[in-house]
DNA sequence: CGCGTTGACAGTCACGTTTCTGCATGATCA
DNA sequence: TGATCATGCAGAAACGTGACTGTCAACGCG
């Protein structure tokens, strides 16, 4: 009777605990806990008693009471480093739409649930939601909400290479220069005589790296640098810089975008400049947008697999978590795929009437 | 000596909890307590002292048991339902883009956090988060976990008006009839004599209303409907639809796209059949995205809001969850905006020449 | 001077699990 | 037949916090 009482105090009349279970099935706690989580030693008949009782009472155990004693919430944060008042980069949306899509997947796949927290999230928020771990994206130089992380313990795993000495567990990139020297090829041996760069003027390492190897392969092959670069984060800049670009006394003859609506904007350029793509203009950009296979005329991108990235951070990170020794390095460098469409190739490759447009999958 | 011996053997020695806080300010559990949660009868000079001391252990309280202890966990559920196997909705990409991170900022702003959690998700993963609430975009008709998350007396909001007798606590949403109805008269306006509908095949409320409001307006206005209908989770056969849309023989003179998607594929189809658009074909399509201010020609899109969808859907939420009586109403409705361009005009505004786009901020 | 009042704290229980330890009971074996 | 052992389960101790109750001193007041 007093156990009755005692069990009805609890929280809601309509939540069930797991007391409710067992004195329904005539039990111990214990009993239920084994049975429900297959620990134990107990004949399948008892097992299969407590499972029926549960169900019926509509039993579902508490998280927070699991995690409490577990030490694991099966939650992992995602991170986007942040520009403005908005909690996500506005640049590289699509990019950053797929990845977490990836990753949200993948952690479904293994039991994990993921929490989006802006890195500009006041401390008290952070620490109000207990994590296994968590996925920075593009992490900026020195940023104290990982360290914070780091020095609790928690993994943490970055897309992108940390800059300077950002102590993340592990992370996961493209390789950016092989990626844009690749590309600064392509356009050559498409006929390109001068090369020009849209890039942006945010210090994260994937803006950084790409220049600096577009850079060193001007100075290689002896061209002089033609760019123009401008806040990533502000969708009316790029248009400016794109114009500004195709206005300059040394047009280039074929350009590379390093961000998402740069094939937009630099096709506007073009027309307003009378520049027929590809005849007067080769055009590629970084993006993992499908509207540029039916742009007029379609455009060659440059996809970072943001899916494979996805996934690959979430495995590594589930892995540091549950403590697996990975036979995987914990450096891991996923490669790029550049999708050759008209706007890159002198010769269009066999008619001018594009067909509707093809899956695409990865 | 045994009380040091108890504080060590706590789960990690990183980190500190409120006894190891209590023994080096020389206070007892309570006071800890009592003085970081700004509670109880306490001296500021006490108060000041136990902060103190706190920061400079890094005292962080384990937000597992804060939850256990309080039944709130500062975190909200987001769900999307899915239509493959990915967790996401294929379509309408960018409009959960930008609401999702409305919902994020919203919420981060009263101190809660958000989960992703598809609607697929096996039943397990849902309840190993403790959640205060849930928001539910585009529920279908008798979704179970809605109806699972209700019985366990959690609020829930959805994004979209729920179809059937789904019971949500609330529901914000635009008026897509009016929305419609508003295109099609623009379309005439503009000179259209046969509007044509890109829809859908999935059976939620958003392709089921535009559909019936476009259906009633040909009624009205005695126009044989002419429409095709495609998959809208599958991005080639949007293409597709659009393609055969335009080479039917009772070809529109106009077109409205119900997806984000249909702007770029109907501009494509329209080429590959010579149309001129705005002259020979006029065309909008719903979307989010700002590709459409800079395409050849710019296209008229509707904007649904989702930045002021995903905010009003956060305050609903968690005022529900505070159990603060909201003066708003339980049902809400967003109003829609139609953004012009030279899509759906048949004399071009003042030059073809489009400047570098606007902002377009909310 | 005695009594109620108030400030400033300390002790302790409860939140709902998981898990360790331990006690019976029947089976097995020397 | 008595000692050993596996089996099936119960009891109770945590996990770290918040909140209620209790204690002790100081103080004002009749």
């Amino acid at each position: 009777m007093s156990r009755a009482e005692t069990s009805r105090r609890g929280s809601r009349p309509g939540r069930a605990g797991i007391r409710d279970v067992a004195a329904a099935a005539g039990v111990s706690i214990t009993t239920v806990s084994d049975a429900l989580n297959g620990k134990g030693r107990l004949p399948d008949a008892t097992r299969r008693h407590v499972r029926e009782v549960a169900d019926r009472l509509g039993y579902r155990p508490s998280a927070a009471a699991r995690t409490l004693r577990t030490g694991k919430s099966g939650l992992i944060g995602l991170t986007v480093t942040t520009y403005g008042d908005e909690p996500f980069t506005f640049t590289e949306f699509a990019y950053f739409a797929e990845m977490a899509r990836a990753a949200t997947s993948a952690a479904l796949a293994r039991g994990y649930a993921l929490v989006i927290l802006p890195a500009t999230s006041r401390h008290d928020v952070w620490s109000n939601v207990a994590l296994d771990g968590t996925v920075v994206i593009d992490p900026s130089d020195h940023d104290p909400v990982v360290s914070e992380l780091v020095r609790q313990g928690l993994p943490v795993v970055s897309d992108g290479r940390p800059a300077g000495s950002l102590p993340v567990t592990a992370w996961v990139d493209n390789d950016h220069e092989a990626a844009v020297l690749g590309i600064l090829d392509h356009l050559a041996d498409a006929g390109a005589r001068r090369i020009g760069l849209l890039t942006g003027t945010t210090t994260d390492t994937y803006t950084h790296l790409s220049t600096t190897a577009y850079l060193r392969w001007c100075e290689r092959v002896g061209q002089d640098p033609v760019y123009e670069a401008y806040p990533a984060h502000d969708p009316c800049a790029g248009a400016v810089a794109a114009d500004r670009l195709l206005a300059r006394p040394d047009r280039p003859d074929a350009v590379y975008g390093l961000f998402d609506p740069n094939g937009t904007d630099l096709l506007a350029a073009a027309r307003r400049y009378g520049l027929r793509v590809p005849e007067d203009l080769l055009l590629v950009c970084c993006s993992e947008s499908t509207v540029y296979a039916s742009t007029e005329p379609p455009i060659t991108t440059l996809s970072l697999k943001p899916r494979r990235i996805g996934t690959a951070v979430i495995q590594v990170l589930i892995d540091a978590i549950e403590g697996l020794h990975s036979d995987q390095p914990v450096e891991q460098v996923i490669p790029t795929e550049l999708i050759v469409r008209t706007s890159s190739q002198r010769r269009p490759p066999r008619t001018t009437v594009s067909p509707p447009r093809s899956p695409e999958r990865e």
